[in-house]
DNA sequence: TCGGGTTATGTCAATATTGTCGAAACTAGG
DNA sequence: CCTAGTTTCGACAATATTGACATAACCCGA
């Protein structure tokens, strides 16, 4: 299937379905919504509601997918010269956090979607995040993207670090975003001074 | 819903439906084969298929989580006082891969799945092993798990390595098993040296 | 062996997703 | 404004998935 991505009217019918769902969403609920309301609401059809959106859930992961976006601008807009791990530092540091927003998502998520399918976004999102810091660090290093086991690996122990964080800040009582960037912090801290496995070498 | 994973009359389905659905495959193909049929095959109804496998595709994965439950006792195996790289090196070196059923299976992926699916099944894998390391990790530092960031950037990490390795194998021309050892190695060396960031500490 | 509680299935009925094909809307050139 | 080439949509029709509730199969202690 061809999915629409082009155009500005593509563009409407995209924002249409995603504004329809979200208010849906926040009205009556995550289970309680139709694809098909949603398209209705939109003034268009399911099929194209279903060639917008790979499902129903995904809708709730746009914030996820957008803050993808700022951060490999971001990454872009650091100098050449800078050690990789301060780019993604700052970069993340830099983000624009609108805790209201990402609060009200995150309760939509947790409403509709099992731990588990949560759990799953996320790893994508890692995933991608790796992607952007391998695709940045073999720029820089002139090397082509995946042509080094060098570039891949460190790449991803970096995502590894930032998730990492993530995820225990996450499970912590400490919900601040003082506490995120801390723990964002320290991880990558580790990763950069090559003391991940140090502590364990041993265990 | 309540997932069967207990007794020995649900193994029983389990293989049966696993079974059924791989000689389909094989027989006339991914697409043009219907849960429903598998499910009939089995001897069950479609929902009870849908109890035991999430989706259909789920089913092309079923190696990947035979291996990791593998992993899993080859790393609980290993003597509690070795260095846990070491350990996730000789878990895997070990693994008895059987190279036919691998590339048989593969195909199938290859011929059903769109590559960004297959590389989203890759990834809970690798959850999965970064979570197996962490939880052996864990049990050797002292620490309940998720309750160390560096136990858990640890483990992501080494996980990083592997999987790093396995892709970056997959995309390469040498395909061969030793070929991947030699990666794998590598990449794991250098998260045990701490020499992951340290080459583009300057990049 | 006989309950009783637990676990796995069957039944039925919504939704959710996806493939296919033709029509409508949009764009660039004349 | 009109035409040809693109791109998005609508209309249908299979499947694929999931929820809810009733049953049948199992397991354990009296």
């Amino acid at each position: 299937m061809v999915r629409p991505a082009h155009t500005a009217r593509s563009t409407r019918t995209r924002e249409a379905l995603r504004r329809a769902a979200v208010l849906r969403f926040l009205a009556q609920g995550v289970e309680a919504t139709s694809a098909e309301q949603i398209a209705a609401d939109a003034g268009v059809t399911l099929r194209t509601f279903y060639r917008h959106f790979t499902s129903k859930h995904e809708l709730l992961f746009a914030d996820y997918d957008a803050g993808l976006h700022w951060f490999r601008r971001a990454l872009a807009a650091r100098p050449a010269d800078e050690p990789i791990v301060e780019s993604v530092r700052v970069a993340i540091f830099a983000f624009p956090y609108d805790v209201e927003a990402i609060t009200q998502i995150a309760a939509l998520r947790a409403e509709a979607l099992d731990p588990g399918r949560i759990v799953a976004h996320m790893r994508r999102v890692e995933a991608d995040f790796a992607a952007a810091v391998a695709e940045r660090l073999g720029l820089r290093a002139g090397v082509e993207p995946g042509r080094s086991l060098a570039v891949t690996v460190t790449a991803r122990c970096i995502a590894a670090a930032v998730f990492g964080a993530m995820e225990f800040w996450m499970l912590g009582a400490d919900r601040s975003l003082a506490e995120l960037a801390r723990l964002c912090h320290a991880a990558l801290s580790a990763v950069e001074d090559g003391a991940v496995a140090g502590p364990f070498r041993h265990y």
